[in-house]
DNA sequence: GGGTCTATGTCGCGC
DNA sequence: GCGCGACGTAGACCC
């Protein structure tokens, strides 16, 4: 990892053209190659990157001054990127050896909710009983595929944030599911840790029924023993 | 902006908890107060962070280690966020005043593309006219409204990308205008500049044309005197 | 503040 | 490899 700061000039080329004006920035140029063009603020996003794999030339121009071109192979039929970093004076310069690093572990995302949701259907319908998981479709997995308790079958999808193109996709998968006459008629729950009020709306509309999921409440009903992390 | 290598351990609490064991990784804490973490791989994306607001409160553990608390409001209804950041050694550190970046110019992105099909509707289908751009809906705005030679309405949906979800975009305007019986019927054109097999398809099964957008043609046609840039 | 849409989205999984 | 959905998505724009 090289930790560069300098007053530098930024053009990208490629899925746009970009350009950013002479001004002191962080340039980070990764093990990998990748370079990341960080200002003293906004968010974690850079300026200006360039992903892996991609190779970093160092040149001069015509002037003398330094210039990095950075480029990657065209990511389909696309014109390759280019990210070019004209630099004009270096305040700083470092090099560090960060070895590999062991990575993150994550916890409490989407497939979480699932995995519990699979293990306790009933908290989303009293005797609902699971059928499988992850049901696949010519378009895509139902996230549960259950049945009620007069036996006729439920899809449900789950989201963290249940917005309006969940619902469409459940109502994909519902279209599809029932026009199978061994299912059919196929019903569908919405389950989600928040439901925005359009998405309400629009599954009402379709008759399909959202159900709000406590995840801390499902992580209590969880045996907590194989919990340490 | 700080910059800061050194082994460290990070826990990260929130809408999610995550965990990073011990290991060598660059610290970038910029003016507002964001802290992000780097390894020497990945993406332009940090293996944690926090976004500003926030506030970093530096401290010591009972060991005497150093510890860094990055602590932000919650986001809504959410826990608020922690992020811990336990310092076993520090390798570098430090500080550059960068001042205020000017910001990135960009060119290329969708609404580029829209001004260029509103400025020539005609590219899309011979005889189309301009209606209003961002012609606003219940669910949104279309892209652009027009009417063609034959004064039929026509609604474009405009991607750079044209995938699955754009299709179903358009499919819920067209769902929604065609109730409208002041404008019904109204087609669907599907405009971009790359667009997917399965898009396609799709488009098709539903009526709704697909035109491939050449951008650069477009610009050509374009008044040059105006972009300067 | 809520709703919607864009993004050089990125990331990860499954086929 | 592609397709597809999740993301601590983040940002921008409009009402």
């Amino acid at each position: 990892m090289r930790l560069v700061v300098a007053r530098c000039q930024v053009d990208y080329a490629g899925r746009l053209t970009a350009h950013l004006p002479m001004a002191t920035r962080v340039l980070m140029i990764k093990a990998d190659g990748s370079v990341l063009v960080h200002s003293d603020g906004g968010s974690y996003k850079p300026l200006n990157w360039m992903s892996p794999p991609c190779t970093v030339r160092e040149g001069t121009t015509e002037d003398g001054a330094v210039e990095w071109t950075v480029t990657a192979r065209a990511p389909k039929g696309a014109t390759p990127d280019t990210l070019r970093i004209l630099i004009e004076e270096i305040h700083h310069d470092s090099n560090h050896d960060l070895g590999i690093d062991p990575g993150l572990q994550k916890d409490g995302v989407e497939k979480h909710l699932q995995e519990l949701l699979a293990e306790h259907p009933g908290t989303l319908l009293p005797g609902l009983a699971l059928v499988r998981r992850e049901y696949p479709t010519a378009i895509g997995p139902v996230d549960l595929m259950c049945r009620d308790a007069d036996g006729v079958s439920v899809a449900v999808e789950i989201k963290r944030r249940g917005e309006i193109d969940g619902v469409e996709q459940l109502t994909r998968y519902l279209e599809l599911l029932n026009r199978d006459p061994l299912l059919a008629p196929v019903r569908g729950i919405f389950a989600a840790q928040e439901i925005k009020p359009q998405a309400r709306v629009l599954a009402g509309d379709r008759g399909i029924t959202c159900a709000l999921v406590d995840y801390d409440a499902l992580r209590g009903l969880d045996d907590p023993t194989d919990r340490l992390f």
